[in-house]
DNA sequence: GTGCGACTGGGACGACCGTCCCACTTCGGT
DNA sequence: ACCGAAGTGGGACGGTCGTCCCAGTCGCAC
């Protein structure tokens, strides 16, 4: 192993604990898992890192950083509201078919965050900016087919990211295409009915 | 600790292993604190099973089998099928409300499951069973409302599971019971669309 | 080139895990 | 009363975990 200074190997550390967590769940990512994944030794793992809680906590905060694949990165052109929603949809489930692991990962980082008190705030602020991508993507929708919602947009975000949970753990079950479509058109029909009539 | 026979001892450590997974998590489920919780000794546990995954195994079969709090037990009379279907909705949220732990080690049982292949069919038997009590519950709920889904119940159940998972995981998250009140009349909503215009 | 601080590797530590062994006690049938 | 089977308790096993120590090596400023 060549000589990196303590910051790359942070990062290198966070995106192997990512990938390990991905693959075998965070269960399976100890720490000499994790250094194995990233090629490195255990004592570098413990000059870059306090604890393994500290890397977990990174890991959280990082890969919730990063998040983006908002529902509706482009909206159909043309489309009506429900139209545009239900593209964004079914994009989301797209990712979510393309690399299943990955959310399966935020799922699991999410319960564990859960499960103790210092870590909550983790799981809250996750979710704080799920809503915070859905709504941006709920009024770029709302714009594009030339309407307004008839709430506070947070609200409705609020419900989208809840239908994109279900729609998530459900399809992680079951791996049925055809009912995460129709989880999809419902939930765009029900999200649709949230904005003014025009 | 009295005398208890084999199977006795099987169901009492399983009781006590889902207290231990909902009150901790499934990770701090070992056998040492499951065998504290039932009041026996270590001895005990390999007595009466082979192995701490046959336990497991045993707690999810048994748990999902008991699984019966349908979101529908007795529709409010005179309402329409969205009506009917939103009291359910709420009704399962009581319920959420009232011991969000046990949803959360329902949670976490799936994850588990989900993680080994010899253990992913508990998984899908799981959500299985979830869907056969919605599609119960939704057959009642057309019924009373004196109209018919317009696909096969199954397709419409399949939906209505994702959308409660949905309102579960986001409202463990940030318990914003508004919200997940929002998210019940939402789903309550598309669902209702998916039955006969009467 | 020399020194010093940053980085590395291997091995060890105590704690806890699942599992197992074995001497012991209790019970039901005879 | 007795005897085999059923059930019990304590202690121990090997393995894995997170963490730590420490002797060694490298890169860079002087």
């Amino acid at each position: 192993m060549g000589r990196i200074s303590a910051p790359e190997r942070r990062s290198a550390l966070v995106e192997a604990a990512l990938r390990v967590v991905s693959r075998r769940g965070i269960a399976q990512a100890t720490t000499r898992a994790i250094v194995a994944e990233a090629g490195m030794s255990l004592a570098s793992f413990h000059y870059a890192f306090e604890s393994r809680d500290e890397l977990i906590d990174e890991l959280i905060t990082t890969v919730v950083a990063r998040e983006q694949h908002a529902v509706l990165p482009e909206p159909v052109p043309g489309g009506d509201l429900r139209e545009i929603l239900e593209a964004g949809l079914l994009r989301y489930f797209e990712h979510l078919r393309a690399d299943p692991e990955h959310e399966q990962a935020m799922l699991e980082l999410t319960q564990y965050a859960l499960r103790s008190l210092e870590r909550h705030p983790l799981a809250v602020a996750q979710y704080a900016r799920y809503a915070e991508l859905a709504a941006h993507s709920l009024e770029v929708a709302a714009s594009h087919a030339g309407t307004t919602w008839d709430r506070p947009v947070e609200q409705v975000a609020r419900v989208l990211v809840a239908f994109t949970d279900g729609l998530t753990l459900t399809w992680l079950v079951d791996r049925d295409d055809d009912a995460a479509r129709a989880v999809a058109h419902a939930a765009a029909d029900a999200l649709s009915r949230m904005a003014e009539p025009r």
